[in-house]
DNA sequence: AATCTTTTAATTGTATACAATTTTAAGGCT
DNA sequence: AGCCTTAAAATTGTATACAATTAAAAGATT
């Protein structure tokens, strides 16, 4: 037995982390009605635990649910996008400017290490594990604000938007390293404006690529029948 | 058969709506566990639609939900209603600022109306009546933002929040109105740091008559048995 | 041919029965 | 008595059957 004793997920359970990677990846088409019976059973479960998982899904914005008619994926709108992305500036702002006031000169610490091991350049990682990099980044800087709801909404966000975040890697490895580095910089000199400017700047100088990055994207979407 | 044609909700939805209501008056005490066939029978419902409900506002933050154990009502601990009320401040001033550059002339009209009409005295006005005022000025703001899904986060967190709203009423009604206008003249001004300010000032002014406000309330909530 | 109506099929929404798990209670042991 | 083990009851989790609603197809009407 080990430590923390995790007991085995239920059927809801990992069909609700199944399908929400599913969601995340645009497996359902934007707008695309999904049909229970064809999941469940593509899936080997009952409708049920299933149903349990889309209205899950549905609250937290991945799905969304008509009177009557079910589940849809969710619309993939340059607008809705845009919101998605600002909202996140907002959020990971605020983040850094508390943090600024909390953390510990240990946790700054962690981060200008983790900046060190990970290193400006991209030799040899996929923009899978750029990506990954990317996020613990950005997570970890978030939990220094203490705020365990701001937290859970932002990684509810980042999910809805981590489709398109490759495309935030397109821009040299060192750039985005190069940012990080004055972000920590600015939380190290306990600076909250300053910090609060620079992650917003470092979150929404891509805003602009979003729409773009959208329309492009949307060929891929539907490429597979 | 009106304009907007409304259909019927089903079975889920209706419960949905009705144990929200009752977890935000905390109907449910807090840490309780809920149990189906008694809430089921007490509803006149079958299982299934309420655990779709009750699913919906596990994922929503207002129930917890405890693998193989079944829903419990969410905790009240002072920590975590003061990272609400911090969480509130941070999407209100967001939001505020937000509305300074996007807001029309007559949108913010419209608030400087509302605030005449209702007026500063609180006279022959329940609690319940002035909260629901000092919702709909707040609510307003917010969706100057133009951005649905800071709305929709506020929202939750506002309810999750409103047993606690009434304590923010104590102070005199003059003196919220008179923030709410100073608020307003900040925006109307286009000032996004100032408007910014005086709203989290607004919000947090009461941050410390929460962790009170809580232990006050414990009795309230544990005296019904 | 196009549009509206009616009928049929498919799909979602709900109730109920059963399985798996957890909680409670009882019994035995030190 | 206190604590561990074991049995019974209660409760949650899942499957399946059925009802209600919606979507699709066929037919009728202009």
């Amino acid at each position: 037995m080990t430590i923390t004793a995790a007991k085995k997920p239920n059927r809801a359970e990992s069909l609700y982390l199944a399908i929400k990677d599913m969601a995340i990846q645009f497996a359902f088409k934007p707008g695309e009605r999904i049909n229970e019976v064809d999941l469940a059973a593509r899936l080997n479960a009952s409708r049920t635990p299933l149903r349990e998982a889309l209205n899950r899904l549905a609250a937290e914005g991945f799905l969304v649910s008509r009177q009557g008619r079910g589940f849809f994926c969710r619309d993939l709108k340059p607008r809705e996008m845009y919101e998605l992305y600002q909202f996140r500036a907002i959020l990971e702002s605020s983040a850094v400017r508390l943090a600024c006031e909390l953390a510990t000169e240990e946790e700054v610490s962690e981060l200008v290490h983790f900046l060190d091991e990970t290193g400006p350049d991209e030799d040899g990682r996929t923009a899978e594990e750029l990506v990954a990099l990317d996020e613990h980044f950005h997570q970890q800087v978030a939990t220094l604000s203490r705020n365990m709801e701001l937290c859970r909404t932002l990684d509810n966000i980042n999910a809805r938007i981590k489709y398109f975040r490759w495309v935030d890697m397109d821009s040299k490895r060192s750039v985005t390293q190069n940012e990080h580095r004055k972000i920590v910089d600015a939380l190290m000199a306990r600076d909250p404006d300053l910090a609060a400017r620079r992650m917003n700047a470092h979150i929404s100088r891509r805003l602009d690529q979003i729409t773009a990055a959208i329309k492009e994207s949307y060929s891929r979407i539907y490429l597979v029948d």
